[in-house]
DNA sequence: CATGAATGAGGATTCATTCAT
DNA sequence: AATGAATGAATCCTCATTCAT
């Protein structure tokens, strides 16, 4: 116990992580955080430079470690667009099965922001984006907003974790974010609709 | 200055609603708001229990504006679903419009401080989830999940209006949300799929 | 309810009383005192001056009250001075059961002391000092320190309802405290005393 | 600096005694005691729960002090109840003389806030009543309330402190307690008593 | 006279941060 | 490195008092 030991480090991050998510940020002390991560108060500053930057490199690592893991795969695969973003929504959803707290911090505009943060939020947001760009460009996918579209995914599984029904599945929480975003959730059309339509016949004929 | 004037309790939930959605909550101090709300800080808890309470009410208050709004409008519209649904999503793009920093508190998952505000929340999504599922019902749409689908309705809209791209119109935003929810992102498909039937499939090629 | 009623004046008073003897002088509220008395907060100062003010005319009337009782009673009643003390304890007694809340108010020396209180208090004193004295000097009672001796019969009954046996009566209460003032409590005594003195040797001199 | 100083907790103690007896509650501001004791604001808080805690915990702890040096001294003198007697009203106003302050806060009756309190005192008052209950099981005292008689003796000691006269020693209060306990005040009585016993008929005279 | 909304000085309390051990 | 006592700036909150209606 004389180099500050990476264990420990660990520990104060899962605690805080747990707080952090559960309670808003001026509600967690660092005196609960300490007193739950069995340290002594003042050894969260041998960490971390207090309670802003520990909040900040908690996220920061959180997203860190999703964005390394998003981007190998996702080099190693570059096959079609469509399973690359099931690829993409599968990662995230195991990530906030693994990480539930942490990847409940990811929610948007909130609270100290560290712009390390909104950096590495807009970097991992920007994976996403590019699997979709790559597919509008190829022609497998319809977006016209994939920058706005990129959000919602990652929003949307934030969301379903803290909202969803007793007893779903994390894949089947996949699976449902991947269904809408497959077909949209529109069944019967009113009547045909114009050539240019993209959709067109989709609906209609598939 | 006689009744407790209702104007005077607009004027504050305005001011702080405009303070709440600026900085976080530990940064806003009843000094300011009365100061800005021109009252005397003990006139706060005329109104208010506490800065919780203050908090809590006002975030209530508007959930329960748009609520009343939408339930108003959802009824003297019995129509087909698809409408009812590009309805509700633009009375939120709406109100969010009108109420950008009301609708940015809206934020989930936080404070399970209060349950009225859960209560509320859980009301509005309830709402839009009675469209989803109607149109279920009347074979207009497909959602397997409208409970999750209508959380991701809400969600949508906050995020957007946090991150949308410099200069995007809120219409745009909820038309791309419609978008999405009408038809998803995928344009070409693998393989040809059953006439009427999509969803089942798919999971294979992911 | 033009002029300032007598009858709410009293009530405020009735109210309050029972509210200082409960609970000390600081955790009182006017705000309480109001709600409890069916009247409004700004009513209270159209009868006094304030909180000090309420709390001071409160026992200053009690105290008046009971001092004009007992001076008429004894300025009637020129007899021997032991059935003179008697009747001082069972007319304190008697006001302590018909205003239990506005006796334990009688407690000495705490609080916001007006100097009209304490005068007040010295006059109840004095008038029992003086039937001590009177007594003294005309052989009939041995008090080397009537001034102390008054006072104590003062709190003696307050301390006797405050903490009185569950059950005990008023008379039991007044009863004992002469019996203890009669003769004491000790029975058997180390050796004989000289024949009708007892004090003399028992101490020294002193 | 380490350890919760006893040193450091004594000196608020001392400081807070000396300024509650001086002033109301309500004018004892944390502030001033926190100078006083040349120690930060907050590290009043290190010791004690709040101000209310801290008023408390100065009456238990002088409750609790007295007590123990009563139990101690009466365990260690079995000898006739009447000296016994004594000695407890020799330490109650020994006491008294060297904490004046804490004494004046033994006051009854008030702030039922703090069990703590109630029960102390009550174990004081049950001490005391304890010499009194064997003086008269070994027939050496007559007392029919030795319960009422017990807290007589304690509220003594305080009003004989706040209304000494001017001048009167310590030592004399004491002694006049004991004079009164001892044979009471009446001297002639209006007709011969049997030898040994006394309170038999005097009510009639009264 | 009756009221209670409005006020703000005053004080209790919290908590991130420091630092002696 | 580890600790937790010490700190005080910063803030919430209370409540007696005022005053417009």
């Amino acid at each position: 116990m004389q180099r500050p030991s990476e264990a420990r480090r660990r520990e104060i991050t899962r605690v805080a992580a747990r707080l952090f998510a559960t309670q808003p940020f001026h509600a967690v002390t660092l005196e609960r955080i300490a007193a739950e991560a069995h340290i002594g108060k003042g050894t969260l500053y041998v960490y971390f430079d207090g309670k802003e930057d520990l909040y900040s490199s908690l996220i920061h690592e959180a997203l860190s470690e999703l964005c390394g893991e998003l981007e190998r795969e996702l080099g190693a695969f570059e096959g079609p667009s469509w399973p690359r973003l099931a690829l993409v929504v599968e990662r995230l959803a195991g990530f906030a099965e693994r990480f539930p707290h942490l990847f409940e911090l990811l929610r948007a505009g909130v609270e100290p922001s560290d712009p390390r943060l909104l950096e590495k939020r807009a970097e991992l947001v920007g994976l996403i984006e590019g699997v979709l760009r790559r597919g509008v460009r190829a022609g497998e996918l319809a977006d016209r907003h994939p920058e706005l579209t990129a959000q919602y995914v990652l929003t949307f599984l934030r969301v379903a974790f803290l909202y969803r029904p007793a007893g779903m599945s994390v894949r089947a929480i996949a699976t449902h974010l991947l269904d809408v975003l497959d077909a949209g959730l529109r069944r019967s059309r009113p009547r045909a609709r114009g050539a240019r339509r993209r959709r067109s016949t989709r609906r209609g004929t598939s």
